[in-house]
DNA sequence: AAGTGGTCTAGACCACTTT
DNA sequence: AAGTGGTCTAGACCACTTC
């Protein structure tokens, strides 16, 4: 009956994941499957971290759909911070080679003062077969080849964090001591330029434990001393693990930040 | 130029917050005008929790603005769990008394196990005047008229859980320990219930220590075990502080759970 | 001036819930 | 059938950045 020539979404299908049309029994909104279509193109590589992504009006005729479904997508991505907007400019991959991506993970912060990184020494790094434990953990089988990272962290020069880290060992192969201990900053940032692998979200156990012997002479403590430990898994593209951190925290002159929203 | 009769966005400052029209030098996008005043009508309690708010319709006819500009101003809403969507029915007030309200402000999980609610003993309910520290992280003055609150908390006949916490008097004015202890279910939903405040964000500083005499009885544990001291900051609507609690947490079968995003 | 993201509108249709 | 939120489109204009 209309006589108006707007003939709005049809549908044209014109951005399904490349699957076969048809026979797949799942739908999901366009925005959605816009969403995946960027989420691939980021983990691929195509875009790069710090890099700028097509802009909306390019992404919309790419996809054959209109400039507002790509910008829920992105909304959405921006939302888990795998992009970032910045109007007039253009839209950019994350990285971990920025003062506002530290802190998400580093959640230990001074009493007093403002918060700053510290600095690593590394007690060993070597390649091994992971434990029953670190394989559950890692989605990897009991055995296969994992690289074991250990290192003390300070705050000016104040012992403060001993951490213990398990990597597996495809994914990160030709990761030695002398490149750790060369790259100044998050190790998620070398990890993201060297080896193409960018954490983007993790999990978190805490608990409070006693230091023992070996963890409080690398602390300078006494034994016993009250420690926070922290066991993190942190994942990447299509919540792959891709790291298992253990961490022990003094906690006298800082303590866990976290915000409940 | 253009002959279409198309004339949008004339601003018509329809929803201004009530102020004196022009004077202002600040401005914000119109979805967050309504999203302030939505918010002055939670908080105001016009809409309670547990009810139906208005339609988008409705409310886009009220502000006198367009049903996208209402939408994507609940749609921060409720990324914020101011609100809650449920498609087919309406938008609902937040409230407390929900299964998955709970686990946003209780982070302490079974290791083995699926997480429920702790049983409360109460220890002390008293009115007391505001130490300094207190009175400082409730943003009262030093002397203020504080509720106090000490109880321990059980996860299957097991002590678990140490709390203090603080009250401003004023706004939980008439609190006993009767009414609390035939409360079940989260202080969260009896504050929001009996006295209309509803917590809706928190910041916490976790650190380690050692258990203290008075703190290993009620938790029946030996002295120095290692525990989980957690200061937590509650906030109502408009940032203001209204709870303060400390808590130490036994963490021999239960952890602390985070996400980092 | 041109390009980018940010806001706002108007209208269509869909999916879900209730009557 | 009517009402709700959810998706999608098309187009306008604004704010900011770069050329």
């Amino acid at each position: 009956m209309s006589s108006t020539p707007s003939n709005p979404n049809n549908n044209p299908a014109a951005a399904n994941a490349g699957g076969a049309g048809g026979s797949s029994p799942t739908f999901s909104p366009l925005y959605q499957q816009i969403k995946a279509l960027i989420t691939q193109s980021l983990q691929s590589g195509e875009w790069k971290p710090g890099e700028l992504i097509p802009s909306e009006v390019e992404l919309a005729n790419r996809f054959k759909v209109s400039q507002g479904t790509v910008r829920k997508a992105i909304d959405e991505l921006a939302a888990e911070n795998l992009v970032m907007r910045k109007q007039g400019k253009g839209t950019f991959v994350s990285t971990h080679h920025e003062a506002r991506a530290h802190f998400r993970f580093l959640r230990l912060m001074p009493d007093e003062g403002v918060p700053h990184y510290p600095e690593s020494k590394f007690i060993e790094v070597k390649r091994m077969r992971a434990p029953a434990d670190v394989a559950r953990l890692l989605d990897l089988k009991s055995g296969d080849a994992v690289i074991f990272v250990k290192r003390v962290q300070s705050f000016d020069g104040v012992p403060t964090i001993v951490e213990e880290l398990w990597l597996p060992g495809l994914t990160f192969k030709g990761l030695t001591a002398e490149r750790l201990e060369e790259y100044k900053g998050p190790m998620y940032g070398l990890f993201e330029s060297e080896f193409g692998t960018r954490m983007i979200r993790a999990t978190e156990k805490i608990r409070a434990v006693c230091a023992g012997a070996d963890d409080a002479a690398l602390l300078k403590i006494t034994v016993n001393t009250p420690l926070l430990a922290s066991e993190r898994v942190s994942f990447t593209y299509g919540d792959k693990a891709v790291e298992l951190r253990r961490g022990l925290y003094l906690t006298e002159r800082h303590h866990y930040h976290n915000e409940l929203n």
